[in-house]
DNA sequence: AAATTATAGTTGCAAATACAATCATTGTAT
DNA sequence: ATACAATGATTGTATTTGCAACTATAATTT
């Protein structure tokens, strides 16, 4: 981790927000005006759909997307009442919860995707270059890493 | 902006999400700690504070801050509540109406400045590197450049 | 084994957000 | 000048979030 001797990195976190606020708002707008959900279903139902036996347990599934427990519960409710989502206890560890996807959420995500990826494509990837996506990546990643400790 | 082979760039949108929505919530914690306001707070104090005369007009502000209208007005109502910011009915136009960062704003940004700061150096900017900064900067300008069309 | 502490998840309530509708003013067209 | 649309900001209301308290089960200590 060079010191900066240019100020380049002092204007990166604002602009990371910046970036980060303006396309979160056009992605959501582009899903409600096909009527769809906001894109934190899409990312719960697909954690799902990737998990093995279509489910995760409710802290796990909170870990993976960001999200506080109480919040996933009630986004879980929502998902529950729309019908995307099963819950289903535990066995082994009778306190727990499972969430499980329906196949009417793998019906949902699916519908989603086209939107959803060529919103990310559009206002995202077809402006970065290969280098710059590595790049990109790799530091990512080190900042994630770098918060697990 | 060339075709990827490689599929990096498949995973970069999730992982600048997760990483968004991580760092977030680290930093707010901390400032939560400190007994500081949210970063919005800081975002918008600071906004006003570069502006001449130590203004601007709501729209413009809710443009720079990415924030909608109702959202702006609710915001600054919060901060004229704290005493941090006061309206100012604009003359010219008189539909308009300018929010007004105080002396007491000033200070708060100030405060705020330390650990806001020491946040964003310790969980993202001491993970990257000069290359990887200018190369972050740059293409995160051309992505949010892309989004004004 | 009883008591104590920790973990998983949910709930209550206050605060913040999203979206449509509204109010006041300004700009444009007739 | 009068009417009509457009703009800047706020408000009403429903939805969503954030935080602390709570319930139920499991793990640990004595």
């Amino acid at each position: 981790m060079s010191k900066s001797v240019l100020k380049t990195d002092a204007s990166v976190w604002p602009l990371f927000l910046t970036v980060h606020a303006v396309l979160v708002a056009k992605i959501e707008a582009r899903l409600s005006e096909a009527g769809l959900p906001q894109f934190v279903w899409y990312d719960v139902l697909w954690a799902l759909e990737r998990a093995p036996d279509d489910r995760l347990r409710m802290s796990e599934l909170a870990e993976m997307t960001v999200l506080s427990r109480s919040n996933l519960t009630r986004l879980v409710d929502r998902l529950e009442c729309a019908g995307l989502v099963e819950r289903a206890r535990s066995e082994a560890d009778r306190r727990g919860a499972f969430a499980v996807v329906t196949r009417k959420g793998k019906e949902m995500r699916r519908k989603m995707w086209p939107i959803y990826s060529k919103a990310i494509k559009e206002l995202f990837e077809n402006h970065i270059d290969n280098d710059e996506a590595a790049c990109l990546a790799s530091a990512l990643r080190r900042v994630l890493d770098a918060t697990r400790e």
